[in-house]
DNA sequence: ATGTGTGCAAACGGTTTGCACACGG
DNA sequence: CCGTGTGCAAACCGTTTGCACACAT
């Protein structure tokens, strides 16, 4: 459970030149400890169920600081592209399949994906930066179901 | 330029089942005849250039319409993906690379992604659908002008 | 003490919707 | 004529921002 002790994530916090608030303490904590792909309104919900004070436009405000000191990194979601999910960036790289029927969501990891920024870089000369690739169909529970 | 006559757009509105309006068939036709890739905004500009009498509100109903009659289709672009952007579905499977310097949106096709659901099917057992993918850089012209 | 973080509420941008009217079939 | 499409304006949802106050350093 609390694998991160307030005192390294607030270290983290330093490190990254940030000022340590209660606030930025909770939200940072609560997307590190999570396997889930929280919005920022569920991070919201979260600090208020843990008696945190932070306020949705504090928690957006923290999401942006923390993206921008690369310790936590946004995520789309299925076809679903309207709202980001986050997730820590200490994370290897990985995409995402959303199940249709039960919303659920896999993570996976993928060698291909390099393989197409090589093969695009070498064919059109592009630079990669971020790659964002989202999947999405029938899981493998649901598809039996569906047949 | 005007290789979809007007009354091509109105049989494929009508075998879609769909009621042929005025609004309808410049929104599709628009977006038939365009190689950039349109948001509804961008749409409802052109709509109002070309002396059409199409609300916004409209265009996106009409959108939505064309979509699930499998007229058109709904991309996203690059990181972001606050806005949808459409393309006659016609078109053959591709990807999208946008620059970060200058802005310029990039089509690719590329196997690999294929090649990756057979995979995840064969690994997971899922059934594959829609796949996003948006890749994002340098284009080769600014990647020299950076360097 | 100074500058940065915060809560609140209002604004924002893209999209959807309720309503009364217009028009396609 | 009936049912669906439309314009308008208001609502919506996720996100950002202006302001006065609170707090970390």
């Amino acid at each position: 459970m609390s694998e991160y002790m307030p005192s390294v994530l607030e270290r983290e916090l330093r490190e990254a030149g940030l000022r340590v608030t209660s606030q930025r303490l909770q939200v940072f904590k609560i997307v590190s400890e999570s396997d889930a792909h929280l919005s920022a309104e569920d991070i919201h919900v979260l600090v208020r169920e843990q008696d945190g004070d932070a306020s949705l436009a504090t928690v957006y405000r923290t999401l942006k600081v923390l993206r921008e000191a690369g310790l936590v990194a946004p995520h789309y979601l299925g076809k679903d592209h309207e709202k980001e999910h986050f997730e820590p960036s200490s994370k290897p790289e990985h995409f995402h399949f959303t199940c249709h029927r039960c919303g659920q969501v896999f993570e996976f990891e993928t060698e291909l994906v390099n393989a197409l920024k090589t093969r695009l870089r070498k064919d059109k000369g592009w630079v990669l930066g971020h790659a964002c690739m989202c999947l999405e169909g029938l899981c493998s529970d649901c598809k039996t179901m569906y047949a």
